[in-house]
DNA sequence: AATGTTAACGAAAACGTTTTCGAAATTACC
DNA sequence: GGTAATTTCGAAAACGTTTTCGTTAACATT
């Protein structure tokens, strides 16, 4: 069964390709009767339009490329919901690639999506990246660019992004409300600058409460695991036995946190109180229930996708277009981890 | 900046562009002058062949479309990470819709691929989904396609799945072996193979083992959500409070049984068992840990791309292609929610 | 009757690549 | 030196669409 093409559709209706094509686009000057009888027997054959000839023809694709660190991740999956249901309302499909937090492979990837002459890209960092050579050559192609979450601040795009360091402060705030004294903080990798930004709302929210910073209570992970987390926990015991509360970089590794905690009978929050990030589903089912910093994932997506079409139209129409940056609320979600009494 | 192409090249170097073509593709009828005369100026120009033209010439994108009914959920992530990593090994691409269980949304997208004219198709059906005119059309348009976890049995096309009745045996078998007398079952819809499957292996269970069957113990999830699991645990309790091991159609549901028996203090295993299905990472976090049947998501998700690319081959090279089925192993996991003293 | 308008259609170029086939140029052979 | 074999190259068609720019014919206007 071969494709139908406008050749044999014109052949048989023994018209040109030319009107055939202004037909099925409603062009004016086509009569309405031959309109009709190239629609209907466009209809009939099931006819559609040979996508790789109008690709050719229009120069886009109406398909972006979006990289991330993680798929089988609460905030990311959430994220990646977004953009899809954006893209497609907008007549986008979305190809997506995983970088596994490898430098490498989102170097390639950005490669890959170059060559697919995507018409535009969204991207979340992964944590060793720490070179922007790749990102700076999407700039260079001129293709409609899109970071989110982790980002690079030396590339000029638009970006969605929450205030990191707003949050991380009032996250560390609340667990002071709460009467913590000494806070530990487990961290994110060096180059994330998420990470960097927590870290540094820590230490304001310290700082603003009088408290003195203490190096050697921030723990610092590197792969960001639900593992490190139970591993930093028994650390943070052992070296300093009076912590009363701690602030995780992400709830995957505060829960790693609950669990040592629980299977070492420590009270959680009366003992130590703990504070996560992002909200994940998990956090309300476990117990204590984990406080968190929720992050408003799905948005995040919408936004990005929304941004990155604002880029294309105006790249499309030669317009030139200024990057924007959409900063997108967080709030406090208080569950038990944190409710000390 | 403009695209570089075979005619700039050629043009520059004074050749013709049918040259430059072969040489790029390292063809033997070239001179090795002239093949690094050509490798070295695609080289400084950062040339790249352009991708819509290919595609229309070879009539293939190296692109797959894959369509799944939710993206944030444990088992579908996993089976995304294994399909698009196996994919980027054999240098294609993947295309991600979300059905969002709705059979509606599955067929819209189904067209919105076949018009892409991606080289194949992976999908898992939506809930909803009973009708299987859409399938059909793939197989007449002749696109590969392969199905993997909620299939319909009617459409033969290459097939990746669980052996879910077995399983189902296995997982009630267990709590039998735990000494449940009274077992219910929170089932998934009418429509998905795999719930149908996992309650036909649930009843086959009991009568393996003397129990008769009792359709009131049966309960039917609409949207398979965390809530649904809270409500019917109350209702089983309610109207069965004699019920002493729940057979749970996926963990997300079971961990929200799991959540309301807590809050009611009514004691997970002695009172009541529950397993679940799938293992999802959250199983091993919640308290009492859920025993679940593990399913090897990622290895799906590879096996369903292995599939997928040995039909796309024998498409190309015009070789009549009989589907596969494979079926891969599951092996309960037990833990705490089904451990009876 | 000459001119101007309008409506309906089509020829042809263009997008950038791949590949077939033949031509030209070089080398090998007797 | 003539023929045959081999190497190296390029013209041209093809993939299927979109769009520009004419062309023709019919009709309206003076």
């Amino acid at each position: 069964m071969k494709d139908i093409t406008l050749k044999q559709i014109a052949e048989t209706l023994g018209i040109s390709i030319t009107t055939v094509s202004k037909a099925l686009k409603n062009y004016s000057d086509v009569s309405p009767r031959t309109k009709k009888l190239v629609l209907d027997l466009a209809q009939t054959l099931h006819y559609t339009p040979n996508s790789f000839a109008v690709n050719l023809r229009t120069k886009e694709s109406k398909t972006i490329g979006l990289i991330i660190p993680e798929v089988v991740h609460h905030f990311f999956s959430n994220v990646i919901n977004g953009i899809i249901a954006e893209a497609e309302k907008n007549g986008y499909l979305v190809i997506i690639l995983q970088s596994n937090e490898s430098l490498e492979l989102e170097k390639k990837q950005v490669d890959l999506l170059i060559n697919k002459r995507v018409d535009g890209i969204v991207m979340s960092l992964s944590n060793d990246s720490n070179d922007e050579e790749h990102l700076k050559e999407i700039l260079r192609r001129d293709i409609p660019f899109v970071q989110f979450d982790k980002i690079s601040k030396l590339i000029k795009s638009s970006k969605v992004i929450i205030n990191d360091q707003k949050a991380a402060i009032e996250a560390v705030q609340h667990l002071i409300n709460k009467g913590c004294k000494k806070i530990a903080h487990i961290r994110g990798p060096e180059n994330p600058q998420n990470a960097i930004d927590r870290f540094i709302g820590y230490k304001k929210a310290l700082e603003k409460n009088g408290i003195t910073y203490d190096s050697s209570l921030v723990y610092t992970c590197k792969n960001v695991t639900f593992d490190e987390g139970q591993i930093f926990a028994k650390q943070i015991k052992e070296e300093h036995p009076d912590v009363d509360g701690i602030f995780v970089i992400t709830d995957l590794v505060a829960v790693g946190v609950l669990t040592y905690f629980n299977e070492q009978k420590i009270n959680v929050p009366n003992d130590v109180a703990v504070i996560g990030f992002s909200n994940w589903f998990m956090s309300q089912v476990i117990t204590p229930k984990l406080s968190s910093v929720d992050q408003p994932s799905y948005e995040m997506g919408v936004s990005a996708f929304s941004l990155l079409l604002e880029e294309i139209i105006c790249h499309k129409e030669g317009i030139p277009f200024a990057p924007k940056t959409i900063e997108l609320k967080t709030s406090i979600i208080e569950r038990q981890s944190s409710m000390k009494s």
